[in-house]
DNA sequence: ACGTTTTACTTAATCGTTTCAGTAACGTAT
DNA sequence: ATACGTTACTGAAACGATTAAGTAAAACGT
């Protein structure tokens, strides 16, 4: 019995007769054979099945952050449409990071998530030639790119609050860099950010707060290298126990401005009536909050499966449109109002 | 220059000199050879970097579901501890299940999460012979089960309301078989469910509400082929406006409870005072409900960090000892009190 | 009956590695 | 000077499939 004959009898049914298909079955069955090996099935037809999503921080980190699920989901009916398989690869946090896993991953191409200029990771999927897209982070010359404005989101949620009549502002950042840093981050700090979300929304704020006046040096920005509602707290009680006290927190996402805003409660005042809070992305949790909170929405769930889609089209080689930036809405909800005048 | 010259400059550095590593890097990176191919290499070394996790409905939906993310979380953190890579891999809705990315998705070992019994997906990949571990459902001989006491504890909240003085009930359970069936589902098509989890929930329910007297047929069970809490919402109204009104409703699972809290409130009804609604899983928003959930915590991240624990002991051969079920416990909190006087 | 197409298989090359078993060349102990 | 152990590399056989090309037999048209 020849190989090809095999396999023929379980990818090409009409190449052979039904009988020796039949009996092919039969003695594969009991000699335990489990059919064509996934492996070298893979090694010969030049695909692997399965596409790979680059994520910054441990995966586990990945699955608490309503954002990241969010976008998987998206990523994930892309992949599903297609019959393909979703391999998710991650980096162990700070310095550690073993790019063997990415030099492993038997996919056909990479989804780059969110991830900082000059990552390890990020390298090793490169050098694998294989098709890939960056989403958010970040920017690769040659990579098709999905994201959003995310400079001129900042500065829109900002104008918001200088409209409102704030002047006083305190600023809670995610990580900046992949140091583990926390604490308050110096402009120097700031423009060094390895993160180039980080830095764009940053500057949006400060664009928008220096156009109505305010000296940025004036800020604090308080970096945090996680993004949790406990770095949220963590942060906000530092920036609300310095003088002169900010009448409003600005958050570089959803889950760090609840945080702030139990820290805020946790003090004895009240959001917005003390403390204007708001955050971004609009996660779900943002707008079930109490008070809901103001935000900048931006389409977690698009972005996963435009990124998906345009991967996909890569590793078939069609050529789909450059894609452009994704559109933000300013939410205004209950977490910001006017300033109080009791200070 | 030989491959295996090559070969060993990536794999075995001690094996030639210096100098010529480095130039066979130099060359490599010259002529644009990315390193050794991640499926050949597999192939040859049999093994893959990646377990596969089998979802039973699409991968959207399983991100959107917090036990089910909560559970991934725990995978996760046993492959990335183990460097392996996680794929996932799900069905379509209803019938349409092509088992071909289960066929050839490249992995070491399955993780079955949560499956109906006789599923495709799950037979193709038992074809495999890999290493596999179920959870939850469905049972398979000869596999490791990883899961909890389903009728027990579902008969510990029955047993709750009960003893609180309720005596007339409305079930919403999800699924019992996966032909999208929804509507009240008599005791003929409960004990014929595909899925061992819903089977066992009912039959803990039902065990106690006998033992307090009650006449299981009496009891609605309305049954939703997804479990969200659109769908608890939808069941909870159709259990509410058929007469007599139940003073309590047991919910399969936390979102169907959330749902249905909302039907209830959304008929001018409130939770505890006039009806009583449990849920089952402990996810985190049933803690932050209001009022907040009585339910039944089960370890959702153990018990994926015991799968991947387990799976990864089978695939190299080392021998765990046999799982045994993780511990529930009924959490009891705003959203049961005893029946309201006034039907 | 003869040439031609179809059917049903088989042969052999290929995918890109890894790894065992060599084999020279060289230094070292006796 | 002989034997022996290292070091640095190469040859060739897997790993387990797919697939283009080839072949023998059967079916077909005239």
């Amino acid at each position: 019995m020849s190989p090809a004959t095999v396999s023929n009898a379980y990818n090409r049914p009409d190449q052979l007769s039904a009988e020796l298909r039949e009996q092919i079955f039969d003695t594969a069955r009991r000699l335990g054979y489990a059919g064509p090996d996934a492996m070298a099935r893979g090694l010969r037809r030049r695909r692997a099945g399965a596409i790979g999503v680059l994520y910054e921080d441990r995966l586990s980190y990945a699955f608490a952050d309503p954002a990241a699920v969010l976008f998987l989901q998206g990523v994930s009916m892309a992949t599903e449409d297609a019959g393909l398989g979703l391999l998710l690869l991650s980096g162990a946090p700070g310095a550690e990071r073993d790019p063997e896993a990415v030099r492993g991953s038997v996919v056909d191409g990479f989804v780059v998530y969110s991830m900082s200029d000059g990552d390890p990771l990020v390298e090793a999927a490169l050098e694998r030639r294989l098709p890939a897209v960056v989403v958010d982070q970040p920017r690769i010359a040659g990579l098709p790119f999905i994201g959003i404005e995310d400079r001129e989101s900042a500065r829109s949620v900002a104008e918001h609050l200088i409209a409102l009549g704030h002047r006083r502002f305190g600023v809670v950042s995610f990580a900046g860099s992949p140091d583990l840093f926390s604490g308050i981050a110096d402009t120097a700090r700031q423009e060094a950010a390895a993160y180039e979300v980080t830095r764009s929304r940053l500057r949006g704020y400060r664009s928008a707060l220096e156009a109505a006046g305010v000296r940025w040096e004036d800020v604090p920005v308080y970096e945090h290298h996680e993004s949790t509602t406990e770095a949220g707290r963590a942060a906000a009680e530092a920036l609300l126990s310095r003088g002169p006290r900010p009448t409003t927190i600005l958050c570089l996402s959803d889950q760090l401005a609840l945080g702030a805003m139990e820290a805020v409660r946790s003090m004895g005042l009240s959001v917005p009536k003390d403390i204007s809070v708001v955050g971004f992305d609009d996660v779900p949790e943002a707008a079930r909050a109490t008070p809901p909170l103001t935000t900048v929405r931006q389409p977690h769930v698009e972005k996963g499966a435009l990124a998906g889609r345009i991967l996909l089209a890569r590793i078939r080689e069609e050529d789909l449109p450059e894609p452009k930036l994704l559109p933000t809405r300013l939410v205004v909800r209950g977490s910001t109002a006017p300033p109080g005048d009791r200070f």
